[in-house]
DNA sequence: AATAGTCGCAACCGCCGCAGC
DNA sequence: TGCTGCGGCGGTTGCGACTAT
């Protein structure tokens, strides 16, 4: 089960009981009343943690108000949802997001905005509410440092051209070095046995994308995110429509990535779907204020 | 070592839409 | 038709951990 990774509390004392935590603040009966008091808010602690996902592996979930009662939990029915759908459910991954889960939260942010529920969708374990703290702490951070608003044109263009770009690069070195360590680990494996490295690789090495596969932790949405490589596996079915409405949208980022090393270095870089700004590293004017190419390596 | 500033993120808030009565 | 309860969503808060000075 899932352990907090630190305790955590807000205005009131963790477990405190409030006056009113009602969704709409209704007002209600006495005994209403009462049984507000005693509504608990703050961290959640490992005993109703068990209690809730205890009576869910029993009852399941819904109807969240009546299951906080008949839990036996002192809880509003919306934060033992929250509880669960954001902490407690199995299948919620926790840790850094991928490249992948990156790259793709920031193509469906400049399509659809902060609809963060929308876009968790397409992010298989993950909630909307760590999406939207993503967002929020990652990416408004860096638009700050960019001077600009993470919703102008401006940054989206720095996230088209040379963040994304630079996430399809990161996510295929990963790859290439995982690839890289594993064929090493069979060359290994291999000599302990006595054969011959070449024979190992043959059987090993033949579909990259086997590698790629086995890495892949969006949930089987995507086999290989290198631009213009893009396919669909396993059931996801967003990523044809996803690739289609990005045409454009996303063009060809490992040549704008490779445009983009260009123009750093100099050379000129013409494309007429960059506004001025972007256009601007063809011609110099990149300062301490911007990211630098490796500053966003960085970030990674 | 102490302090200040920043970051990450769980949890709460307020609003909205929908369903049932 | 209006009321009520509920689920869901996006925005915000606040605190412990971490980092810089």
């Amino acid at each position: 089960m899932a352990e907090p990774q630190r305790s955590r509390s807000r205005a009131c004392s963790p477990g405190a009981p409030v006056e009113l935590d009602d969704d709409h603040g209704q007002p209600g009966g006495a005994a209403q009343e009462e049984e507000q008091l005693e509504l608990r808010r703050g961290p959640w602690t490992v005993d109703e943690d068990l209690t809730l996902v205890n009576y869910i592996a029993d009852h399941g979930d819904g109807r969240w108000n009546s299951l906080a009662r008949a839990a036996g939990l002192k809880r509003t029915g919306k934060s033992c949802r929250l509880r669960w759908l954001n902490y407690l459910r199995p299948d919620v991954k926790r840790g850094n997001f991928t490249a992948d889960e990156q790259l793709l939260i920031l193509d469906l942010h400049t399509r659809w905005g902060n609809r963060w529920s929308k876009i968790a969708q397409h992010l298989p374990g993950r909630t909307d509410n760590e999406i939207k703290n993503y967002w929020r702490t990652r990416v408004q951070k860096h638009a700050k440092q960019l001077n600009c608003d993470a919703n102008s044109k401006r940054f989206k263009d720095a996230m088209r051209y040379l963040w994304m770009p630079h996430l399809v690069d990161a996510d295929d070195h990963r790859r290439r070095v995982l690839h890289a360590q594993q064929q090493h680990a069979a060359d290994v494996a291999a000599a302990a046995h006595g054969l011959s490295a070449g024979m190992v690789v043959t059987s090993s090495s033949d579909s990259f994308a086997t590698t790629a596969e086995s890495y892949d932790d969006v949930g089987g949405l995507y086999a290989n995110l290198h631009a213009g490589e893009m396919a669909v596996v396993g059931g996801g079915g967003c990523w044809a429509e996803h690739e289609a409405n990005h045409q454009g949208l996303w063009p060809a980022a490992a040549d704008q990535s490779a445009a983009v090393a260009q123009a750093a270095g100099g050379g000129q870089f013409q494309d007429p779907e960059l506004s001025g700004w972007v256009q601007g590293f063809s011609e110099g004017m990149i300062t301490e204020n911007f990211w630098a190419l490796e500053d966003i390596w960085k970030i990674q």
